[in-house]
DNA sequence: CTGTTAGCGCCTTCAC
DNA sequence: GTGAAGGCGCTAACAG
């Protein structure tokens, strides 16, 4: 028995296991492509026992080479260090080692650049399809290979111009349910915090869920706050404006966050944190995407969990599908997300004092100083 | 000027642009491969517009082909939701990238069957390298890659009967360093939690770290608790029986945890936190990994911090020199943690009352019942 | 300096 | 049923 594992130079080929069993590459091409039908038994049986003895494995790269499956999928993350996007990608990697396919992993860092480079790598290895989840900006090469009919599925956000399906969530739904939830627990002053919406489909479509839930309740106020994560110490800048703004416009309401993602999460916990402000004695929290620490800081933060997995593993599908020939129109698949309820979202009924506006701006104004300290 | 992606049939090939730019393939691909030397200007500059025209990109699978280059290196994951193993991929990405390299990824999940297949997949594909963090386990295929000289770096841990290159933490020094540390802030009674050591180098290594910082200080007691996170519970049920056999034992002395990785750590917090158990008043916590997490739980948790991106830039260049035919010996890239010092491990010093064994074992008889409720 | 020739490992006609 | 021949896109001798 020998090595089951060659490298470059004395790999197994297709040949030698033709000479060392006695037939044709032909036939033990036919063997591969499973072609029985068309192999008498005894040939069958010897192909597949000097298969086993050789340790042969077909070399896809040279399958690859005659226009034919390379059994490659290509997918562009915006951010690895996004919790999301690697969420996602456990689930597509799953669906890739289900079917039988590898995947070719390009991160982007939301550069532009980076980004057209890695599409002309995956491209030079002739993946057969493509997962993209990145920024909506630079999309001509994006657009060519729609001229082209080549098979593409975007996560979580859609791209201008361009009419390949979309794996994601549903935004405007989940932001309602969200949104309803803070209601009916009795905030009444309630900030979406999410990222730059310019372009991001589905930013705008959790600010359109949340204006539109906040539209049922014109007694409450809701309004959208774009922070820039880059920028040290804006988070905490730009929520201590609102707070003040609610302050000022002399409501007695009831203030909570709603975090546009789990990247927003985490820069609002550790503003919160810096402003001495906890939830939900000072303020009420709820955050799309469950992260690993949600159950932990304060008395646990409530979330809107995507179904990362599931988002991932559906998108390899549908790729596959469209790999497989399927010309049919564009199609979205929206999964639901769903609330799991903590104490940070808690009802604020019979808790008079409990993030009230007054309250915040005292505590505001109190660790000024030292805000900008840590700021 | 035509478009820079083709798709599958029309795609633009070396002969098409030697066609076109009235030269030879020859040429063409003297030109690809950078031999200006060998090529008139006026070729050259043909050569150059032609491609630039055409929007020609080579084809690495054909490249690949003549037992040349494939500019592809895998990389198997043991687990792509530890966010140990996230963070290394990004060095290792950008590193990849850096060097026109393209990385397949391949998430084992500690399944030895998918490991197995995972390798046999990356084969196919004529990797020119694999990077490799995995169990320990059914090590036959990686020693048959071994013997055949072919180049691999392990992560993290090494593999038995492999003189595979290594680069991860030098665990014996970051272990000595944390133990120290809690050390020195008054703590006495310390248990090192960790996944099970069997197999797993750098587990063995944290440990050994362990006690022998331990052994400096033999008026302190120290001891390594091994837990299986897949068992819902049982680091509960391990954190309790530690605390009450130091109660047992009549131990006046203060209590320290030292979390043997991330995934470790997240489980410790929230048992903790279902025991109802607060650091740093009922006792010391600090955890290897640093997370986004971190700061956040209680008045932060201490870490010692694993240089992850440089672990995985490192590791793949120096899978880069080893592609490139050297054959030095083995060779053990350790890198150095940070001690980030958070309220987790506080000093114990002016408060009597901290940390105390007599206080949780109090705690715990007090919370039994709901604990068993809850794991 | 440049081009011709011969494969790399596989699949796919096309004959037998 | 089976096999021989040709070609996928590229690189690597070998000639001029």
């Amino acid at each position: 028995m020998r090595q089951s594992i060659k490298t470059g130079t004395d790999r197994v080929t297709i040949a030698q296991v033709a000479r060392e069993a006695g037939v044709s590459k032909t036939s033990v091409s036919r063997y591969l492509g499973g072609e029985f039908d068309a192999l008498s038994v005894r040939l069958r049986d010897q192909i597949g026992k000097t298969i086993a003895r050789l340790g042969y494995q077909p070399s896809q790269m040279a399958r690859g080479l005659k226009g034919g499956r390379t059994r490659l999928i290509g997918m562009l993350v915006a951010d690895i260090l996004n919790p999301y996007s690697v969420a996602v990608l456990h689930g597509a990697e799953a669906a890739c080692q289900k079917h039988g396919y590898t995947l070719m992993l390009c991160n982007t860092g939301n550069d532009e650049a980076r980004e057209k480079q890695s599409l002309a790598a995956l491209h030079s290895y002739s993946v057969e399809g493509l997962l993209f989840n990145t920024q909506g900006r630079n999309v001509t090469p994006l657009r060519e290979l729609g001229q082209a009919a080549f098979p593409v599925v975007l996560l979580d956000r859609h791209v201008e111009g361009c009419d390949f399906d979309l794996v994601g969530l549903d935004n405007v739904k989940a932001a309602q349910l969200g949104t309803r939830h803070l209601l009916a627990q009795g905030y009444t002053d309630i900030a979406l915090v999410v990222q730059p919406l310019y372009g991001v489909s589905s930013r705008q479509g959790r600010q359109a869920g949340f204006l539109q839930a906040m539209s049922e309740r014109p007694d409450c106020h809701g309004e959208t706050l774009e922070v820039d994560l880059e920028q040290p110490g804006h988070v905490a800048t730009v929520l201590r404006e609102f707070f003040l703004r609610r302050a000022a416009a002399g409501s007695q309401g009831r203030v909570a966050i709603l975090a546009g993602n789990g990247m927003v999460s985490l820069q609002i916990a550790l503003a919160l944190q810096s402003m001495k402000l906890r939830f939900p004695d000072d303020l009420g929290l709820l955050c799309f995407d469950e992260l690993a620490w949600s159950p932990l800081v304060g008395s646990g933060i409530s979330t809107i969990e995507q179904p990362t997995y599931e988002i991932g593993f559906t998108a390899i599908e549908r790729l596959l599908v469209r790999i497989q020939g399927e010309r049919s129109v564009r199609m979205e698949l929206l999964l639901d997300g769903r609330l799991i309820h903590r104490g940070s979202s808690a009802s604020v009924a019979e808790h008079p004092e409990r993030a009230r506006v007054a309250g915040i701006s005292e505590k505001i104004h109190t660790t000024n100083t030292l805000q900008y300290a840590t700021a």
